[in-house]
DNA sequence: TCCTCCCTGTTC
DNA sequence: GAACAGGGAGGA
């Protein structure tokens, strides 16, 4: 389930492995991965690949068509299961491989995709800038400082009744936030997660914005959360899921205060807190 | 604003 | 063999 930090850590450990690169060709295994620009794709043919980033959740990979003035950007979002791998030439599909770029060098890049929730689109700038889910984002967590993260969070639960939670997995609320990070941010600043949003105070939400801020620095530091799935461009897991304080350890006591964490379920999402040192 | 669906592997 | 994991689209 790969959030914010995952993502980070993907982007950070595919990009030396890709980036000047020529992609050869694109082989579309599973079809309805690819979600659009399907007509794009012969111009990714000694297209070089010049940056892979990150915004929100979305994975992408910016190249230049060799004849063309315009870049192109295969962007990517992993959902549950996606996920990087550069093979050796030859390498053959595994069972879960979705797309694969040949590269000019001979490697391999493989999109994986056990739950074929994951999608990859071919896009020009334009049509990303013209994208509603990419234009509706909302802003980056990490690239502003806490207080000004609180001052956003306030403005956006005023006259809210949704539980604050359902506001922190919102993308369009705060860009890259997941059901792990959401939960360990509210245990992190003592709120619980069902609160309407309208009733937390202005401390409360910049106690909030820190507290995501510090959860989310602290796992890319660790690259990421493992649960089931996830790794790294160079097949690396995560630690950061042993510093989970709630998500995960229902029934399980409090790290803090030894009360036994409770669960429920939230926008859909199941939701661990701590029914004490969570107000 | 909340619910269902999409999908497959793992766990109960 | 059912329950569960869950981001986001789409519908009520």
């Amino acid at each position: 389930m790969p959030e914010l930090p995952e993502v980070e850590t993907i982007a950070r450990s595919l990009s030396p492995q890709v980036v000047g690169k020529r992609i050869c060709s694109a082989h579309v295994l599973l079809p309805r991965c690819l979600q659009a620009g399907e007509s794009l794709l012969p111009r990714l043919e000694k297209a070089r690949i010049v940056r892979v980033f990150r915004r929100a959740k979305l994975l992408l990979i910016e190249v230049e068509p060799q004849n063309d003035a315009s870049p192109l950007l295969l962007v990517f979002h992993l959902k549950m299961t996606g996920s990087f791998f550069v093979h050796p030439a030859d390498a053959p599909p595994l069972k879960h491989t979705r797309l694969i770029f040949d590269l000019d060098d001979g490697s391999r890049l493989f999109f994986d995709d056990t739950r074929t929730f994951g999608y990859c689109r071919v896009m020009l700038p334009n049509e990303l800038d013209a994208w509603d889910f990419w234009s509706a984002l909302g802003p980056e967590p990490l690239e502003q400082s806490a207080a000004e993260l609180g001052a956003h969070f306030a403005t956006v639960c005023k006259g809210r009744r949704a539980a604050i939670k359902a506001l922190l997995l919102d993308q369009c609320i705060v860009a890259g936030v997941g059901n792990i990070y959401a939960d360990e941010s509210l245990y992190r600043a003592g709120l619980r997660p069902d609160r309407p949003a309208s009733t937390l105070t202005s401390s409360e939400l910049l106690r909030l914005a820190s507290a995501l801020q510090d959860v989310l620095q602290l796992s890319i530091q660790e690259c990421g959360s493992s649960i089931r799935d996830y790794k790294d461009a160079n097949g690396n897991a995560g630690a950061f899921q042993n510093s989970f304080a709630v998500y995960g350890r229902k029934g399980q006591s409090c790290t803090r205060c030894s009360s036994s964490l409770e669960s429920c379920r939230i926008a859909g999402r199941a939701t661990v807190y701590c029914p004490a040192c969570q107000t």
